[in-house]
RNA sequence: GGAUCGGUAGUUCAGUUGGUUAGAAUGCCGCCCUGUCACGGCGGAGGUCGCGGGUUCGAGUCCCGUCCGGUCCGCCA
């Protein structure tokens, strides 16, 4: 054995023991005479102290920053500790010791604090993992792991793999292609989900599926989005909505209690995805903080807004309003007192082309009881205080209207809220507060196709008193300027995404078990009977084998780490994550082939465009 | 596919209105130092200002193109 302990662990109880230590130069620090090196693995730092007798040795086999090392001395209690070391209260005074391996100075120094930029420390990405500040991210990322894992054994849950090399499939997001060599012409795709496979398990009556397993989707990238990207999946039988919200709220409770040690006893929030967006903008709204949104006119799902501000509008004379699609706002608390430099700041901060507003409305709540707007022109007092009535503002708001086309104007208001509950300290990294979105649509509408596209994916089943109009009429969209007002635009998804946040950490339905709504669906996405079997054949297959009901959930692994780890990026989560443009930097992924490959693979390049 | 910000010493950055020899901090190297732990002191080395072109007497600085990276929209569950 190189060691008989790391170093992370010896203590003052450790005094006279002669021990080895094995690990990186963390730091050296020389005073004449005798010189001190931090020696660091991946449990601690221990101090060792090079007394004079070693000076000589130490000029022959000088020590540098990151070389390997084997030190075997004697533990003593400091004479001078160190309260901010769990190791600080002895060093190691070394008898012997022995370089194992040297190494060149690092681009950037392997501190908590290191001087490198994020392309420079994906590069060396092994130098980088050796910092703290990563090793807690993974650390943290292996204990979800655990967490789950142990949940989903307790609770019956089997682990089995599923295939990577898989076929193609038309909807969603675009697939990652292998070439096949031994069947010319031909590919297999990485799974984007292993959604068909655990289906198939549960019709093979493995009625408790779990896995913790990669995904792939050729999608472009986010700060929060990796080309490859992992998630905990899970699919049980003979179930419905209830028991899948209720075993998985389970086992989020489950990791936040291991991991973050923190009883989430309160009932998680449930809220329908019609309330989601009226109030909040957004299908994953972020409920630490109130700021909800009123609609003063609105067009959302035939909802008609407030009647009384609607007249309100119409007798001002007001154009923006009067002749808007939708009409939003939101009560900022305490902040009437906003200067004219901050509100026009606001105001260019929606038109930015990201959020695309032509402008924004404001109403001072003063604090004397006055009102004060941006609209005065328009809108007298007492319609100021009707509004702000409306708007549910308290003194001392600062109501902000958007006003627009309903899409556009309902996600700015959204991000407007956000906005404002990050400038006002809301979104506090250490609170956590989940929720259920429940009844999605099952369809969207896709302009440039006129067709019906699955918001969710293909075998997600309608809620059980919507499957007769999913059956019972046509699909076709004869007038596509009217296509809110086809039946199948109403019909809701038994489908859930759980939110933690502000954001989707994990979504799942309960899926199509039945040959005949299966092909339906498939029909209703445009899909012709031969494509639907040649693309999902073993699925249609499978069902009239006896497939049991059931249904599932799958979670953002990656972005749970990052969130309970309180950050942004997934990337600092991911031992070798790639870039914004699917890069690894490291590795320089991808990369061309050989002429010798394309050729066994019948591959011929075009010149790209 | 689009928008936007950036690229200067090993690293992180500064660099004025276009004007002499491009700076700081840190890291690195050398010397000194027996209690440091962000050690300290003295000295030193280190630059194709991403790349290509243009304007100009003169370009790190202005213009065009290009490559790389960040962020966002589209896309993606």
């Amino acid at each position: 054995m190189y060691r008989t302990h790391t170093c992370g662990e010896l203590r003052a109880t450790n005094v006279n023991q002669v021990v080895t230590l094995a690990g990186w130069v963390q730091t050296i620090r020389k005073f004449g005479s005798i010189t001190f090196v931090d020696l660091r693995d991946r449990y601690g730092i221990t101090q060792l102290l090079f007394g004079e007798s070693l000076i000589s040795l130490l000029d022959e086999q000088p020590l540098g920053r990151e070389y390997v090392i084997q030190a075997t001395g004697t533990v003593v209690e400091r004479t001078n500790k160190n309260p901010n070391m769990l190791t600080g209260d002895i060093e190691i005074e070394i008898q012997t010791f022995a370089i194992l391996n040297k190494a060149v100075t690092p681009p950037f120094t392997i501190q908590d604090d290191t001087d490198g930029g994020d392309d420079l420390r994906m590069k060396y990405r092994y130098l980088d993992l050796r910092r703290n500040a990563v090793k807690r991210n993974l650390q943290l990322r292996y204990a979800v792991n655990r967490s789950a894992r142990n949940y989903l054994h307790e609770n019956n849950f089997m682990d089995i793999e599923t295939p990577f090399l898989i076929k193609s499939t038309p909807e969603g997001a675009r697939d990652f292609v292998v070439p096949s060599r031994m069947n010319p012409g031909q590919f297999y795709a990485l799974p984007q989900s292993p959604q068909t496979f655990k289906q198939l398990l549960m019709v093979s009556g493995y009625d408790r599926y779990y896995q913790v397993v990669k995904c792939f989707r050729d999608e472009d990238l986010r700060a929060d989005r990796q080309p490859e990207f992992t998630q905990i999946d899970c699919e049980m039988s003979f179930v419905a909505q209830e028991d899948i919200l209720n075993m998985f709220e389970g086992l989020i409770k489950q990791i936040f209690l291991d991991v973050k040690n923190i009883d989430y006893n309160q009932t998680i929030e449930r809220m329908t995805w019609n309330d989601a967006m009226l109030h909040y903008g957004n299908d994953k709204p972020d409920i630490r903080f109130e700021m909800k949104v009123a609609n003063l006119k609105t067009v959302f799902e035939g909802e008609t807004g407030n009647a009384a501000a609607t007249s309100l509008f119409e007798n001002s004379g007001f154009k923006v309003f009067n002749d808007a699609e939708t009409v939003l706002a939101i009560s900022v608390p305490g902040c009437s007192e906003y200067t004219r430099k901050q509100t026009d700041e606001l105001t260019e901060w929606v038109k930015r082309p990201q959020i695309g507003m032509n402008g924004l409305v404001y109403i001072r709540c003063n604090t004397d009881g006055t009102y004060k707007s941006s609209v005065d022109k328009f809108f007298d007092e007492s319609s100021l205080k009707t509004l702000a009535d409306i708007c549910g503002a308290k003194v001392g708001d600062l109501i902000l209207i958007l006003a627009g086309r309903e899409e556009r104007t309902r996600k700015a208001t959204s991000e407007l809220r956000l906005e404002m509950g990050e400038r006002l300290g809301l979104r506090r990294k250490d609170e956590f507060k989940l929720l259920w979105v429940l009844d999605f649509p099952l369809f969207e509408y896709a302009e440039d196709e006129n067709r019906w596209v699955a918001r969710h994916h293909p075998f997600t089943a309608p809620k059980p008193d919507h499957i007769p109009v999913m059956i019972g009429n046509d699909p076709t969209i004869n007038n596509p300027a009217e296509y809110l007002s086809h039946p199948y635009a109403n019909i809701k998804a038994n489908a859930y995404d759980m939110v933690l946040n502000g954001n989707e950490i994990g979504g799942g339905s309960i899926r199509i078990y039945q040959r005949e709504l299966q092909e339906k669906m498939f029909d209703a996405l445009g899909m012709s009977r031969e494509e639907a079997l040649h693309k999902f054949g073993f699925l249609l297959g499978a069902f009239e084998y006896g497939a049991p009901p059931h249904g599932g959930i799958a979670f953002g692994f990656d972005r749970l780490c990052a969130i309970l780890g309180g950050s942004e990026s997934i990337r600092d989560f991911i031992a070798f994550p790639k870039n914004n443009s699917g890069r690894d930097t490291m590795l320089d992924a991808p990369g061309s082939i050989d002429e010798k490959q394309l050729t066994e693979l019948c591959i011929q390049l075009q010149p790209t465009q």
